[in-house]
DNA sequence: ACCTGGTCCCGGGCTCGGTTTT
DNA sequence: AAAACCGAGCCCGGGACCAGGT
């Protein structure tokens, strides 16, 4: 047993008698398998796509709808479920007794780990194949003549590109265009925040997601707490104020109670103690970016802003301060240029905000402080947990 | 005029798969 | 077969320049 295991232990993670008992099953940043409280989102994304199910190819889709309204989570769910029911790869295609039509393959990416044409390719032959694909040393239009020979000896694929038109990843429209530029036995859908009117592509159907209403919200957050958190961590008044508070976003009510556990945990509480529940709600910010956002950034970059949120707010008073004390930290090993470029950089795809001070000592412009716009306290114990892996 | 904050851009270097040479 | 080389994408560093204040 290492000192990790027995802090855990002291800590109550595996006790089974501590509030935070599955950390996943409450982050806002993984989905289940079989979603809750869609049911009718899933059958409308089934209705767009049921040509599929009588042989023909489904028409280009986008599927849209504001942050928490579990898109994600369907799309990603459906397809995973769609693709054990299409036709194996190639090498048993042949032997495989065609019973039912053949169904066209299903491939779930991810914009924000796919942001560029090369990591877009590479994503999806990765999907398709089994192969190992090669993450560096190869050109981009090698890569799409390896995903062109992969979809054009098998059945259509249909690829469907999550969080598409976000500050750091590329519009619905270019996206399509690098995937129909490749083969045209690709079918697109693409999911995003923007309505279809505010976008260029023009998809052959569209699919909305509405917020979750508050009852359905309730269900959801009732179902998940009691997987993950401890018997009776929080009481269904709890969950109520939570559902009434997030107003139909699952992700941020997931945030205010995964962080309100954390909290309790770290009390050694054995609920979640009213105190615990403010704090996971105020370090909810709103609007917040989606957790999964800053966690598809780059290593470095996580770690600027792990450093960045545990800095005291006399630390962030200005971007100057915040980038000297950041860049002086032994983890971190950007230059001071660097640093404060980055800092900019992330507060222009809007996941810190810049509130300019009005503090008339000292000539020149005024200085911002930083606010981190995203769910801090589970944002720390999320990077705590992962780095603590090497 | 002068100062500091903020924006934008690009050259260079790093890593790593593929290719050529030894 | 091994080693040297090449070129791909991507990240970092930093400088030029613009904006907004005294």
């Amino acid at each position: 047993m290492n000192i990790d295991d027995r802090i855990e232990r002291r800590l109550g993670h595996d006790t089974g008698a501590g509030v935070l008992v599955d950390l996943d099953a409450v982050s806002p940043v993984s989905h289940l398998e079989s979603p809750i409280g869609r049911g009718p989102a899933i059958e409308r994304l089934l209705d767009a796509l049921s040509p599929a199910f009588s042989g023909s190819l489904p028409p280009s889709t986008y599927v849209h709808g504001p942050k928490g309204s579990g898109k994600s989570a369907v799309v990603a769910a459906l397809f995973s479920r769609l693709a054990t029911h299409s036709g194996p790869p190639r090498a048993i295609q042949t032997s495989t007794r065609a019973v039912e039509p053949t169904l066209p393959g299903f491939v779930y990416v991810d914009a924000r780990r796919a942001s560029t044409r090369f990591r877009l390719y590479h994503d999806a032959l990765a999907a398709v194949t089994d192969e190992s694909v090669p993450e560096h040393g190869i050109g981009t239009d090698d890569l799409a003549d390896s995903l062109r020979n992969a979809i054009d000896t098998g059945p259509d694929v249909v690829v469907a590109v999550d969080h598409a038109n976000e500050p750091e990843t590329p519009s619905a429209m270019t996206l399509v265009e690098w995937l129909t530029d490749v083969s045209g036995h690709i079918v697109p859908v693409c999911l995003g925040r923007d309505p279809p009117d505010a976008i260029e592509w023009r998809p052959d159907a569209t699919v909305a997601f509405a917020r979750y209403r508050r009852h359905v919200l309730v269900e959801l957050l009732t179902s998940r707490c009691s997987t993950g958190l401890g018997r009776d961590a929080l009481t269904h008044d709890q969950v109520r104020e939570i559902g009434e508070w997030a107003s139909g976003d699952a992700h941020d009510a997931l945030a205010a109670i995964t962080g309100a556990a954390i909290n309790a945990e770290r009390a050694g509480a054995s609920t979640i103690r009213p105190t615990d529940l403010d704090e996971g709600i105020d370090r909810v910010p709103k609007p917040s970016a989606a957790l999964g956002r800053v966690l598809a950034l780059s290593e470095s970059r996580r770690r600027l802003l792990y450093e960045l949120v545990s800095l005291p707010d006399s630390e962030r008073s200005s971007v100057s301060v915040a980038t000297e004390t950041i860049a002086s930290r032994r983890t971190v090993d950007l230059s001071a240029s660097t640093v404060r470029r980055v800092l900019y950089e992330l507060a222009d795809a809007e996941l810190l905000d810049r509130v300019t001070v009005q503090q008339s000592d000292g000539k020149g412009r005024p200085p911002s402080r930083l606010v981190p716009r995203f769910p801090t306290l589970v944002y720390r114990e999320l990077f705590d947990r992962t780095s603590r892996f090497g």
